[in-house]
RNA sequence: GGGGGCGUGGCCUAGCGGUUCAAGGCGCCGGCCUGUCACGUCGGAGAUCGCGGGUUCAAAUCCCGUCGCUCCCGCCA
C-alpha cells in the first residue's frame, strides 16, 4: 500500500476534471477523482473521470503508455485514481458534445490508483431509480450521482446568494441557541435532558422566534440566520424533522417593508442562481380570496382550474342534495377542465376516487349536446348556465360539488391540483409567487374548543380590527402573510406585537392567563417595557425553495443527510436506544410501550 | 391515529383472474476487440419472489396477519 504520508506518490491535482476546456490544449495535467464510466476497447481504453465539477475523458493506448495502460484494464467503478497526462483536442468525429468538456481528452502518461471500490450496492454512473432507503443507507455513494451532487452545489450557491444580499442590505448574521426553553404550544418539541439540572429538560428549537424579536429589543435593527430548525411531528415529502430556514427580523418596519426585503432578496437570489428574472412587485391575494377561487391558502397559479361558486345558479332546483346543502348553509361549487368533457363513466369514478368523501357531478357539451348526469333535476337552462358561469365550451368538463364551505374549498383545491397534475396541466420550469395576506389572527379550535393562534401569539392583529380583539376575536385579522410559489408555502412571518398590554391580551385570547403568561414569556414581556422597537420578519423554507429550484417534489433530495418517513437515519441508524450509564447520568428511566420495538 | 401504493438475484423492472414464470435490462466474473462515450460482442455466476400462517393436487401470484419503505389525511403555534 501507499505510504501513509504521501497517498498521493508526489502528484498534486492541477485542475479539476470537469473544468478542462479547449483552453488547456497541450497542457500537462493531473486530475484526481472516481472512475465514472470505462470502455475497454482491447488496445485502447477510455476511462471517465469523475470529480465534483464533473467529468473528463481519458485516454489510455497500449502504444503510447504500457504501464498505465496495464493498470487501467484492472480499473472499476469509482475506484480513486491520479492521472497524470497531457490534454489533446478530440478530432471532429470524435467531440462529445452531451459533456462539457468534450471537445478534449487527456492522453494518460501516469496512472495511480489512490484507493479501489467493493462492488457497489448501487451504480452511480446510471441514472435509474433507486429504493429510497438504499440512497439513504449508502448516502455517500448516492451524493456521488452527478444529480445530486448539482442539488447540493446549488444549494451552497443558494445560501451564499442570500448570505450576499442581506448583508447588502444592512442584516447581521447572528447565531441562537440551539438548547432553548420549552414551549407547550406548536409543534411538539424534541427534547434534550439536562444532566446538571435533574428532571429538566432543554428543548431544540422549532424556531428562532423569540430571540429573534429580543435582537430587536436588543437594538440589533436587522438580522438574520440560515437556522436549524427541530419539529416532532409525522414527515411529509417536504417536511423533516430537521429543516432549515432563512429566519429575519427587522425593526422599525411593517409589511411593506417586509416585503420590499424579501421581494429583493428572492429576485437576487434567482438572477443569480436560476438566471431567471423575478416579476416584481409579487402578486398579493387575500386568504380569503385564495380559499375561495383555489380552495388553497397556498393557491398554485401555474394553471387554471379556479373554483366557481353556483350557489345562484342552482338555487330552487329540484336536486335534493344541492338543496339540502343550501339550505344548511354550505355551498355549491364547480371547477373547469378544459377539453375533457367526453370523459367516460370509469373515468368520472377515478375523478371522483381522487379525492376521498367527494361527491362530483358532472356536465358538458358535445357536438352541441348538452350531456350531464344531473340535466334531469337541474334542468338544461340551469345546466346551461353552469356551463356559461365557468366559461365551458364546446368539449369542455365541468365537475361541481357541495358540502359545507370551509371543507368543500379544502376537497376541491385538493381535486384541483390532482386533476392538473392527471391531465398535466402544470408547466415545468414556471415560477409563480404570491403573498398570501389577511389571515385571520386566530382559528378556532374544536377538539380543545378554543382559538388557537392562525399564524404564532407574537403575530400583531391588523391594525384596522385590534378594537374587535375583545368583542369579536374571530374576525380579526393578522398582519401576517405568507409567501408561495407555485403552490408551495416558502415563507411565513408577520409584524410582531411589541407592547406588553396587547401581547398580554392576545396570549389571553388563547386561554393563558396572565400568570401562565408571565411564567412563559416574562422574559418577553419584560423586555417590551423596555423600549421595544415597532419589528416584524419573516422565515423562508430553505429546503422547499432549493427543491423548488432543482424540480424535485422531496427535500430529501437537496439534504445531505436526510431522515427517511419514519424519521430516522438507515445510514447511522439514529435513532437508538442508549446504554443504561448514559441514561443514569441524566437521571432519566424509561418505560417503553407494549409491542413497540 | 386513519387511508392508498409498493416489497421478485448487488440495482431497476416484468410476471400477480392458480400448475415449466422465475424473465429482461444494468452491474459483476471471464474471453475477443485501437476511437469509444449508456462502446460492441461471446460466454458465465448470481433469487427458496420481505416474513409468518391459511386456501389448494399446485402459490411470487389468492386470503389473513406482520414487518419495512413510500404518498396523502390528521398533525406541523
Amino acid at each position: 500500500m501507499q505510504d501513509g504520508t504521501e497517498p498521493l506518490g508526489g502528484l498534486r491535482r492541477t485542475h479539476r476534471c470537469g473544468e478542462l476546456r479547449t483552453e488547456h490544449v497541450g497542457q500537462e495535467v493531473v486530475l484526481m477523482g472516481w472512475v465514472h464510466r470505462r470502455r475497454d476497447l482491447g488496445g485502447l481504453i477510455f476511462v471517465e473521470v469523475r470529480d465534483r465539477e464533473g467529468l473528463a475523458q481519458c485516454v489510455f493506448d497500449s502504444a503510447e503508455s504500457k504501464s498505465a495502460f496495464a493498470l487501467a484494464e484492472r480499473l472499476r467503478s469509482e475506484y480513486v485514481v491520479a492521472v497524470e497526462g497531457k490534454v489533446l483536442q478530440r478530432s471532429p468525429q470524435t467531440v462529445n458534445p452531451n459533456l462539457a468538456t468534450g471537445e478534449v481528452e487527456v492522453h494518460v502518461d501516469r496512472l495511480r490508483l489512490l484507493n479501489p471500490s467493493r462492488e457497489l450496492p448501487i451504480l452511480v454512473a446510471e441514472e435509474q431509480n433507486v429504493d429510497e432507503s438504499k440512497r439513504m443507507q449508502y448516502r455517500y455513494l448516492d451524493l456521488r450521482r452527478p444529480r445530486m451532487t448539482r442539488n447540493i452545489v446549488l444549494r451552497h450557491r443558494f445560501t451564499k446568494a442570500v448570505r450576499d444580499y442581506l448583508d447588502s442590505v444592512g442584516f447581521l448574521e447572528i447565531e441562537t441557541p440551539m438548547l432553548v426553553r420549552s414551549t407547550p404550544e406548536g409543534a411538539r418539541d424534541y427534547l434534550v435532558p439536562s444532566r446538571v439540572h435533574p428532571g429538566s429538560f432543554y428543548a431544540l428549537p422549532q424556531s428562532p422566534q423569540l430571540f429573534k424579536q429580543l435582537l430587536m429589543v436588543s437594538g440589533l435593527d436587522r438580522y438574520f440566520q440560515i437556522a436549524r430548525c427541530f419539529r416532532d411531528e409525522d414527515l411529509r415529502a417536504d417536511r423533516q424533522p430537521e429543516f432549515t430556514q432563512i429566519d429575519m427580523e427587522m425593526s422599525f418596519v411593517g409589511q411593506e417593508d417586509v416585503f420590499g426585503v424579501v421581494e429583493g432578496l428572492v429576485a437576487h437570489v434567482w438572477s443569480t442562481v436560476m438566471e431567471h428574472q423575478v416579476a416584481r412587485p409579487i402578486r398579493r391575494m387575500h386568504y380569503k380570496e385564495a380559499a375561495e377561487r383555489y380552495g388553497s391558502d397556498k393557491p398554485d397559479l401555474r394553471f387554471g382550474l379556479e373554483l366557481h361558486s353556483l350557489d345562484e345558479i342552482v338555487r330552487g332546483s329540484e336536486f335534493t342534495p344541492f338543496e339540502q346543502t343550501l339550505s344548511s348553509g354550505g355551498t355549491v361549487k364547480a371547477l373547469m377542465v378544459p377539453g375533457r368533457g367526453a370523459i367516460s363513466r370509469k373515468e368520472q369514478d377515478e375523478v371522483g376516487a381522487l379525492v376521498s368523501g367527494l361527491k362530483t357531478f358532472y356536465a358538458s357539451r358535445q357536438q352541441g349536446e348538452l350531456k350531464s348526469s344531473l340535466l334531469a333535476k337541474l334542468g338544461a337552462e340551469r345546466v346551461e348556465k353552469v356551463l356559461q358561469a365557468l366559461g365551458a365550451g364546446e368539449g369542455d368538463l365541468v365537475i361541481m360539488a357541495a358540502g359545507p364551505a370551509a371543507s368543500l374549498n379544502g376537497q376541491l383545491g385538493r381535486l384541483r391540483l390532482e386533476l392538473a397534475r392527471r391531465y398535466e396541466l402544470i408547466p415545468a420550469s414556471k415560477f409563480e409567487f404570491l403573498w398570501v395576506v389577511d389571515f385571520p389572527l386566530f382559528a378556532f379550535d374544536e377538539e380543545s374548543g378554543r382559538l388557537v393562534p392562525e399564524h404564532h401569539p407574537f403575530t400583531s392583529p391588523h391594525p384596522e380590527d385590534a378594537h374587535l380583539l375583545d368583542s369579536d376575536p374571530r374576525q380579526v385579522r393578522a398582519a401576517a402573510y405568507d409567501l408561495v410559489l407555485n403552490g408551495n408555502e416558502v415563507a411565513s412571518g408577520s409584524i410582531r406585537i411589541h407592547q406588553r398590554e396587547m401581547q398580554e391580551k392576545v396570549l389571553g385570547c388563547i386561554g393563558l392567563s396572565i400568570e401562565d403568561a408571565r411564567q412563559k414569556f416574562g422574559f418577553l414581556l419584560d423586555a417590551f417595557e423596555y423600549g421595544a422597537p415597532p419589528h416584524g420578519g419573516i422565515a423562508l423554507g430553505l429546503d422547499r425553495l432549493v427543491a423548488i429550484c432543482v424540480g424535485c417534489d422531496s427535500i430529501r433530495e437537496v439534504l445531505a443527510f436526510p431522515k427517511n418517513a419514519s424519521a430516522a437515519d438507515p445510514m447511522t441508524g439514529a435513532p437508538v436506544e442508549v446504554s443504561q450509564d448514559q441514561l443514569d447520568i441524566l437521571h432519566l428511566n424509561v418505560r417503553v410501550p407494549q409491542g413497540a420495538r
